[in-house]
DNA sequence: TATGAATGAGCCTTCATTCAT
DNA sequence: GATGAATGAAGGCTCATTCAT
C-alpha cells in the first residue's frame, strides 16, 4: 500500500558519504544531498529526524563495513594481517576522513545520533587496540626496526591510506606497493 | 587621522589561517574570525571586499612563506634538499591542507581573488617541477630504489607532512625521522 | 465491501473537540488528531476536505448538542430557567471557549467551512435572543437588582462557565453553587 | 556609533504582548511580530536568541508591572484591598490570558527563558499567597457569607476579570460594578 | 575610519495536502 | 476505501554583507 519510495535508505546513505567526503561536515547541506537522489528535500526526513541522525548513521554503516571486513582477516601472520589491514582501510575509502567529523556532530540535538556515535566510538577503541597488539607483535617477532618508536611506524602506516593514487593502480596492487615502501623504504636497498 | 587602527591586515590574515584549519572552508566564518581579533566584524570589509578574498589572501601570504623558505634551500645536495624541503613544508604547518581549500573558493565573486588563486595555482606547479626535479635527480644519482615507480615514491613522501606527531618531537627531528622512516622503511634492516 | 471502517466520522470530531481543547485553534494539528484514531493522517480526507471543514463540522456538532439540550429546558419560571441553562452550558464543556476560535477559521479556503459557520453564527444569535427575553422577563418579575445594567449582570452570569471548578464539584452542584452566588453574592448576608 | 535602531526592545514586547494576544501562543509567529514593528525579522535576533525568550520576556514585564502595581496597595481594609487588586488585574490587560501560556513554552531550547519563567513561577506563587490571605481575613472579618466554600468565592471572584466589557465602561467604575455584583449578588436585595 | 545595527538570502525543519498503490 | 509515502509552502534562525552614524 502507499506510494513506491523515491529512494531507499541505503541510497541517502550513499549519498551522504559522498557529500560529505565533497563538501566537508560543516558544508553538508540537505539541499546538495536531495540533488544527488530522486526525490524532495523534505523527504528524507521520511528517514532520520535530522542531518544529525543521517551523518551518523552514515558514518555507522561505513563502521561496520569496516569491521566486517577486519573481523575476516586471518591475523596468524601478523605482518600479513597488517597488509590485509592496509587494503580494507584503503577500500573503504575515506574511512579516516569521515570519522575525523564523528566529534563535530551535536548530540545534543538527537539521541539516535548519540547513540551511533557510542556506537562508533566503541568501534573505534576497538579497532586501534587491535591494531597496536598486532604492531607490538610485529616488532616482538622482529620484523621492525627497534631504533624507531612504534607510533611513529603506527602513525605513516595509517598516513599511507590518503597517500593519492594518481596512477590509478587497482586497490589492491596500490595498498602492496605502499605496504612495500612503508616496510622496505624508497631508498636503493 | 581618524579612529586608531582595529587591527592590522596581518593580523586578520594570522586570525583567518587559524579559523580555517580549525573549522576546514566551509565552515569558516567571519563570526569566527572577528572572535579572535581586536574590532568589529564589519571593519574586516575595511581591507578585503568579501570572504573569498580574504581566504585567497590568506593562501597566497602563506604560499609565499613557502617559496621564500623553499628558495633558500641549498640543492646542491638533492638528497639533502628533499630533507629540509619536508620541515619546510612541515614548518608551515597545514598548508598541504590550505592548499586543498583552494579549489572550492568561488571565483565568480571576486576578481581579486581570482587573482590570488591564479598566483597561487602557478607557484604550486612550479614548486611541484622543483620537486620533481629533485627526485629525478635522485633516482638518476642511484639513490632510490629503482623497482618502485616514482610517482608513488613522491606520493608517499609528501604524505608524511600529515602523518600525526602523536609524541610531539619537535619539529626538525620529527621531519628527520619521518624522512629516515622514508628512505630506509619500518622493517628490520 | 472494501477494507474496513479506520474510524467514523464521530470518533473523528470527538478526537477534533480534544485536540482543539488541549491544544487551541492555532495549535491544531493533523498530527495530533490522527494519533488519537484508529488511522492514518491521510485516511481523514476521506471525510472532510481540508482542516477547516473539520473545526467547522466539530463545532457545529457541539453547537447542534447545545440547541437540542436548551429546547428542552421548561422556560415556564425564568429564574428556573436560567439555572438550567448554566448547567447545560457547562456540560457542554468549554462550548465557549471553542466558539472563540470560530471567527479565527479562514472561510475562504472552503465553501462547506463558511457554510457551517453560518449556522453556527445563526444559532449563536438566536440563543443570545432567548438569553436575553429570560433576563429581561426576569428583570421585568423583580428579580433581579435594578440598580445593575443588565449587559453586566448577563456578562457576569455568562463568565461563570469559565470559572475553575478547583474542588471537582460534580457539574450539577457546581452551576447550582455558582448561580447562588451570581443571585446571591459572595458576602454575608 | 553604527545605525539608530529600527525598534526598542519595549517596543518589541508591546508588539509581541498584541500578538500574542490576538493569536495564542501557538499561533505566535515572528512575522506577525515584525508585521508590527519598524523593522525586518531578523532584527528581532538582535534583542532575542529566538521566540521563547521574546514571549518569556513579554510575560515577566507584564508580571513586573502586576508586581509593582500590587504592591503599592494599601491592605490594611481587606475588602477594600481587594477591589483595587480587581482593578489592577483588569487594568494589565489579559495578564491572566498570558500566565496561561507560560507553561507552554519549551524551556529547553533556551536558558534565558527558563530562567524568566522561573521568576514569573515564584510571582505567580506569592500572587496567590497573597490573595488567599486577603480573602481569608475578610472571611474571618465576617464580610463574606461562610456557607460558600472560599475556593469557590475565589474563584469567581478571579474569573470577574475575563468578564467581556461589552458597554465600554471605563475600567475603573467596571471594575467597581463587577466587584458590587460580586459582593452583593445581582439578585434582588 | 571604525562600528553597531539592519537586512535579505538561504538553510533546516514541519505540516497540510496530494499521489499512487 | 485506506494508507504509506511524497512534497511544496512556510516558519525559525543564521550569516555575509551593507548602512548610517
Amino acid at each position: 500500500m502507499g506510494r513506491k519510495q523515491a529512494f531507499t535508505k541505503s541510497e541517502l546513505l550513499d549519498q551522504t558519504k559522498k557529500v560529505l567526503l565533497e563538501h566537508g561536515y560543516e558544508g553538508f547541506q540537505l539541499k546538495l544531498l536531495s540533488r544527488g537522489l530522486a526525490g524532495a528535500r523534505s523527504t528524507i526526513y521520511q528517514y532520520y529526524a535530522n542531518k544529525e541522525e543521517i551523518v551518523a548513521a552514515c558514518m555507522k554503516r561505513v563502521m561496520e563495513n569496516v569491521l566486517h571486513k577486519v573481523s575476516a582477516i586471518d591475523d596468524s601472520d601478523c605482518m600479513n594481517a597488517l597488509q590485509q589491514l592496509l587494503t580494507v582501510y584503503m577500500e573503504e575509502a575515506n574511512f579516516h576522513q569521515l570519522l575525523g567529523y564523528a566529534h563535530k556532530i551535536n548530540k545534543a540535538n538527537s539521541a539516535a545520533a548519540a547513540h551511533d556515535l557510542e556506537f562508533i566510538e566503541q568501534a573505534h577503541v576497538t579497532l586501534k587496540q587491535q591494531l597496536e597488539r598486532l604492531f607490538v607483535r610485529a616488532q616482538e617477532e622482529g620484523h621492525l626496526n627497534t631504533s624507531i618508536p612504534l607510533p611513529a611506524i603506527i602513525g605513516v602506516f595509517f598516513n599511507l591510506i590518503d597517500t593519492p593514487n594518481m596512477m590509478n593502480i587497482p586497490i589492491p596492487q596500490w595498498s602492496k606497493l605502499l605496504y612495500q615502501i612503508w616496510l622496505g623504504g624508497a631508498g636503493r636497498l
